[in-house]
DNA sequence: TCGTGTGAACGAATTCACAGCG
DNA sequence: CGCTGTGAATTCGTTCACACGA
């Protein structure tokens, strides 16, 4: 997909290696409102409509959108679908992605049971635990398995990417397993920071950071 | 740095309406290493030490706690308690919280079990749910009540912050709910963008956004 | 005319580099 | 000497403002 116009759809001309975080995530809010745009038969969206949520400029989604081509119609705006599949490949959510979980307890059946997941073409293919109490008991279609087989389970399924719900004092040592194993990216919700090899995208979810940034907003906002 | 002296706990004569968000998200990180640290029984560290977690420069770690003071000794580095002690007072953890936890489900018994909660200055005064199976039923001491209480509840037991684990259908009501009662932050976990008056902070944990900044780094990152 | 796409201007955040203090 | 604290330089991200195409 990287190279000079190979086919249909590979307008990747450049490459993307400048886009920032929040570029990113703003990405996904357009996809969100774009679904709800289509949803409500919509057949164009204007920039201005696609900033009115959250704190965003018209100027900005343009130039969000402006870094991977140019998809809107002047006078007119973006056709909603054109955009929402462009967007969806931008993301690289044109393809289902091979998921493990790593930790069956409370958090894991959240992620696990959380719909917007496999809809998304995110396929779960392993739920891993060390506990021997839940090793074999079924979520839905599939049986929680054993950590220890962990390097196996991986390459065998091919998973690229693994959400990571054990508990701290677990998660470096499952994170080393999966990055040993091949996994590419790990979404990691241990309460720990980890060390990845630098072929592994790591990403982190941190209750008492999120909070934390709450009671600095708090304690510091002028009342 | 900040002004001329005035006494003990009160260094804050400057608005620090500027800090920006990754930087108070780098305090958390400081915190938690300097935790670690002071674990060890170490006295003092340096910026170099504390930056080699993430990558952080020395330069972003000195910079980051100028804006509030200088702590620092030349030639020595930070002395390790005072700087955990200013940090925990600058995000304000100098007190404790009063948390009111929306959505009794699987996600929410995984925020309630964390153990990260309590211990950190967080006090959870209220689980609230709609479902009847539900109410009544106790998580430790606390019994699960009625989101139809919710003002009440709220207003009674002094809520400040909260954490919405909802199903994205009921996270509006709920955070206009809680707003009207007087709650001044939200962290949500409800994958639906939400509306909140301008006095209400609020916080978003989308494991779909998460997943996509995966997917997208994934996608384009040079091989 | 309307709204995109984009250079140019601006502003925010990070890094550099070094003076100065312990 | 070692390491902080901080202006200056730089990089990065956002907003402005308008030419241009549908």
């Amino acid at each position: 997909m990287t190279g000079p116009a190979s086919g249909l759809y590979s307008p990747f001309v450049k490459s993307f290696t400048k886009i920032s975080d929040s570029a990113v995530r703003r990405l996904s809010h357009y996809l969100r409102f774009l679904d709800d745009v289509e949803a409500a038969g919509r057949r164009t969206v204007s920039s201005e409509e696609l900033a009115a949520r959250g704190g965003i400029t018209s100027a900005q989604v343009r130039k969000d959108l402006s870094h991977f081509g140019s998809f809107g119609k002047r006078g007119t705006g973006y056709p909603v679908t054109l955009l929402r599949e462009r967007i969806e490949e931008i993301l690289g959510l044109g393809r289902t992605w091979r998921v493990a979980l790593v930790g069956a307890g409370k958090l894991g059946a959240a992620v696990f049971h959380y719909g917007g997941f496999r809809r998304q073409g995110f396929d779960l293919v392993a739920v891993l635990d060390t506990d021997p109490a839940k090793i074999g008991r079924r979520w839905g279609d599939l049986a929680i398995e054993d950590v220890a087989d962990l390097t196996r389970i991986v390459k065998k399924r091919h998973v690229e990417l693994a959400v990571v719900t054990t508990p701290a004092a677990s998660a470096q040592d499952v994170v080393d397993a999966l990055a040993g194993a091949g996994v590419e990216a790990i979404l990691n919700f241990a309460p720990r920071k980890l060390v990845v090899p630098p072929q592994v995208t790591l990403r982190d979810v941190n209750l008492v950071m999120e909070l934390e940034s709450l009671t600095f907003a708090l304690t510091h906002r002028d009342r």
